[in-house]
DNA sequence: CACTAAGTTGAGGACAGCCTCAACTAGGCC
DNA sequence: GGCCTAGTTGAGGCTGTCCTCAACTTAGTG
């Protein structure tokens, strides 16, 4: 994270912080295809500037959110020490459902094929915090057994759309659709799937964007 | 539909025919996006004949488009006819999602904010016919009563962002969430919900994204 | 203070997509 | 066949975004 390589002089350091701050509102409020420039001009600084510190547009969606996979595991963690397994999962189920309809950049981050720069480290970390929401849900026996973390990415991407459709009308009614995810992902209510889920490796394709 | 205004040219008429084809293919594969050079090229046609037939993208969409809403029709009759009114559901929402993955355009259209040209007419009829699939579920006692035309919007949305994510690596993997949806869509699943279903005025905002 | 390396600037080239319009071409009716 | 109008053509202007680079400015050190 703060692995400072060079030290950075003092105006460079208040550039970037700038450009940074004018990034994460522009990205919230418009998405992550905000054109560079805007961003630039918003933080009050030339288009050049912000090429010299950021020279991918992932660098800086970077830089933006490199706090929120922090975030998510302090989500994680807050909702294992829940003692019951499903208010645990729903808590943190709604808390990144929140994240994503408050942020349309981090909707975009996470839902999106968007070419990331660092897609390693804390992540790894939340992942398996992740799976421990789930298991722990599975043994309780409240969440259906065949659940899995690919089936995770769904209620991500079925958020996303959502919040992006009706957003500006009603922005909470992400809501009423997690409860009804919820209510198909109970123990009780399971009946067999057509499909296994998705392996890891293909969810990674399908994160990224691969056209094969 | 064949409300022909003009008698129209024999070429004039097999150039709109290679231009609705063409966008036909490209809309299928690549979405709504396309170049409309890219089409008139495919088509083997000028960019100014496009323009010609089609002053917005959005007629060319419509044209390549004006059947689905019979084919809708067409579905949802079917199921109605089905004795059993969960299957019938189920049938309908299966062959709605099904034309959303075989198509990437059509995927765009409907769940997109697209400024389309005819918003009316069979689409009603269309509307009547769900939201009659809906009741008869309803009253069936087999589908939860506080599901509402709106939620199906919802399950559009999430099949969109899952067919677009995953539709190049597995193409079948909308089945698995969709049978997770209809799982929370049983009566015997049904949770109270947190909020109030959208109604139709904000939908239809929701639809054409009005961001006031 | 002076000097230099670090950092900034913004005009401008590259590119992609949209759309127009004046010049051209060819159906189809007499 | 000849004529006229419907239809076609595609170069070119417009816009918006990306990205570069040579000239300039400034922080910070001795």
């Amino acid at each position: 994270m703060s692995s400072r390589t060079k030290p950075l002089r003092r105006d460079a350091q208040r550039n970037r912080d700038l450009l940074v701050e004018a990034a994460r509102q522009l990205f919230a409020v418009h998405g992550l295809d905000v054109a560079l420039e805007e961003i630039s001009r918003t933080a009050g600084v030339s288009i050049g500037t912000l090429y010299n510190h950021f020279p991918n547009r992932a660098d800086l969606v970077d830089a933006v959110f490199s706090d929120r996979a922090q975030t998510v595991r302090q989500i994680a963690e807050h909702s294992l020490a829940m003692p019951d397994a499903w208010d645990g999962l729903v808590h943190f189920l709604e808390r990144i459902c929140e994240l994503q309809a408050n942020d349309r950049g981090y909707n975009d981050l996470i839902s999106r094929r968007v070419p990331q720069a660092t897609p390693t480290e804390a992540h790894l970390h939340g992942f398996q915090l992740m799976s421990r929401i789930l298991d722990r849900a599975i043994e309780a026996g409240v969440l259906r057994p065949d659940f899995t973390m690919a089936d995770l990415a769904f209620l991500t991407w079925a958020t996303a759309r959502t919040v992006e459709a009706t957003g500006s009308v009603r922005p909470d009614l992400w809501r009423r659709h997690l409860g009804l995810m919820l209510d198909g992902m109970r123990a009780g209510a399971a009946h067999p799937l057509a499909v296994p889920p998705i392996n890891p490796e293909e969810l990674n394709r399908a994160m990224t964007g691969d056209c094969g």
